[in-house]
RNA sequence: GGUGGGUUGGCCGAGAGGCGAGGCAACGGACUGCAAAUCCGUGUACACGGGUUCAAAUCCCGUACCCACCUCCA
């Protein structure tokens, strides 16, 4: 069976067949490094990272890019708004967002351009499409150039829309534009308000590419003038990847094979904005849960799907993963991550994937095996040696975790970490097996009260009690519900 | 005005003509000193109104409500 992905372009599912044999070529629209990452952008992170763990999975070498944007409009604004450098700005939060990437097990792509760096190539671009007659310089003297839409009669293919009924752009000051529907390629230096460090040369002056030209020169010159699949949010498709595809095509690159685009996470019924509150910034997330928590949230709905996002929901899926946590305890296997091969994945499972990454129905394949797991571990009695058939369940759940970037024994979850951390569980594990000691007498005692009362101290401390046929086993509890997200 | 998406059980969340995905919660049973964990069992959900069909959550027509994009956006 092959692997299909829901084309936006072409809004239906398509076999995925590569240019080439064996590789896939990526390109996802990153972020513009502005502010801090919140649970939205993440989940655009989360879900092209399963999408390439599972090419990979299927036997592709995949060449990864994903951009980021670390200059436009609203990063000088800000960046004067703080009263610092705006390279500055857009530094401190591509760590930020690189810290959320690894918390989150997002693995690097295989590169990472960035708009500032590419200006040489972009400008070639923009002397390409002059050329060919679908770019032209302002006659206004503003060192603007524009994309003229009229020249390129497929402009709006993507997005299925008609020039006609589209508004005008709104990126410049639209007296230099031959077409209101016509988009900045370059933006000429406005000297009296922007900051030289924000320009640069080129044969119209100086001046700072328009948003949409960094993406076409930087897969062109990473994945060549044709490449499988683009990548991004939602509310990219237009106008960024109506005028990237416009851009490429009208310069003569063949461009993306397939667009795929991830829906929203939205908080209290409304798209998540960057202007909206912070508490969903993934570091405030991260204070109450854990990366492996709300990657296994996020990657439990279909990327094509909105999300509602909420604690409770959150809360949820971190149950749902102690359930499979605690069952790969008890099996006492482990693998090394990043090791699991197509042939440890049941086939449900493939199939689930297969189909546009239907990452849902592969967690129902996932608990499904974790259930008979169990059954198996029920039945093993109280000699406390995990059997085969559990064992193999075990290594099913691990392969399949594997593959979702989901992996346990992940060293990726350790970031952030420090060894301060482990020597913490330590010292617990030495007082609370102290504790259990003294519980354990008193229960050989009949003791009962005294037993009862030992594991109401621990777990009021917030650590849980089990007793098990080898002995009892403390684990932490979920985080108290009502200092959540706050 | 143009383009696209959605409404599924107490909750989250898949599916897209025919055996009730899965999770969380709940209830009953087993196990346990009691719990916890685990296992077994328990649900006749698909916004509304029509229609097509042997069969509709799924297709068609209509209605309601919600959301996104239309040049800042993951």
């Amino acid at each position: 069976m092959n692997f299909r992905i829901y084309d936006t372009a072409t809004r239906e599912v398509r076999d995925f067949v590569p240019l080439e044999e064996g590789k896939a070529g990526l390109y996802v629209c990153g972020l513009t490094v502005q502010s801090e990452p919140h649970v939205g952008h993440v989940r655009s992170g989360v879900n092209f990272d399963v999408l390439q763990r599972w090419l990979r999975a299927l036997g592709h070498e995949v060449t990864f890019i994903r951009n980021t944007t670390d200059i436009d409009d609203k990063i000088l604004a800000k960046a004067a708004e703080q009263g610092r450098p705006w390279y500055n700005l857009a530094y401190d939060m591509h760590r930020e967002l690189d810290r959320a990437y690894a918390a989150l097990n997002v693995a690097p792509p295989t590169y990472e351009p960035a708009a500032t760096g590419h200006v040489p190539e972009m400008v070639e671009l923009i002397e390409t499409l002059i050329s060919r007659g679908h770019a032209y310089a302002a006659e206004d003297g503003s060192g603007d150039v524009y994309f003229d839409v009229r020249s390129f009669p497929d402009y709006g293919q993507l997005t299925r829309q008609k020039v006609e009924d589209m508004e005008a752009a709104a990126d410049a000051d639209p007296r230099g534009k031959r077409d209101p529907r016509d988009f900045a390629l370059w933006k000429g230096w406005k000297s009296e308000k922007e900051p030289r460090t924000a320009s640069w040369p080129s044969p119209w002056g100086r001046g700072r590419p328009g948003w949409h030209i960094e993406c076409s020169a930087m897969a062109g010159k990473y994945l060549g003038d044709a490449f499988d699949i683009h990548g991004g949010g939602m509310d990219l498709r237009f106008p960024h990847h109506e005028n990237e595809q416009a851009q490429s095509r009208a310069a003569g690159q063949g461009f993306a094979s397939y667009w795929m685009h991830n829906a929203w996470i939205t908080t209290a019924g409304e798209k998540m904005s960057k202007s909206l509150g912070n508490s969903l910034t993934i570091p405030a997330v991260l204070s109450e849960y854990r990366g492996i928590e709300l990657r296994y949230y996020l990657v439990g709905a279909h990327y094509r799907s909105h999300v509602e996002f909420s604690f409770e929901a959150l809360d949820e899926a971190a149950t749902g993963l102690r359930r499979v946590e605690s069952f790969l305890e008890r099996a006492g296997v482990t693998t090394e991550a990043g090791t699991a091969e197509l042939a440890d994945l049941p086939a449900d499972f493939v199939a689930a994937m297969n189909e546009d990454l239907g990452t849902s129905a592969a967690l129902a394949v996932l608990h499904d095996t974790v259930r008979e797991g169990n059954r198996a571990l029920a039945d093993d009695g109280t000699a406390g040696v995990a059997s085969e058939s559990a064992q193999s369940s075990a290594r099913h759940v691990l392969a399949m975790l594997d593959v979702l970037g989901l992996h346990p024994h992940d060293p990726a979850w350790a970031t952030g970490a420090s060894d301060v951390t482990g020597r913490l569980e330590g010292a617990v594990d030495g007082l609370v097996a102290a504790l259990l000691e003294q519980r354990t007498q008193a229960r050989a005692d009949k003791d009962f009260a005294t037993a009862d009362a030992i594991r109401d101290r621990i777990k009021a401390a917030g650590i849980e009690i089990e007793d098990t046929p080898a002995g009892p086993r403390w684990s932490l509890g979920a985080p108290p519900a009502d200092t959540r997200g706050k």
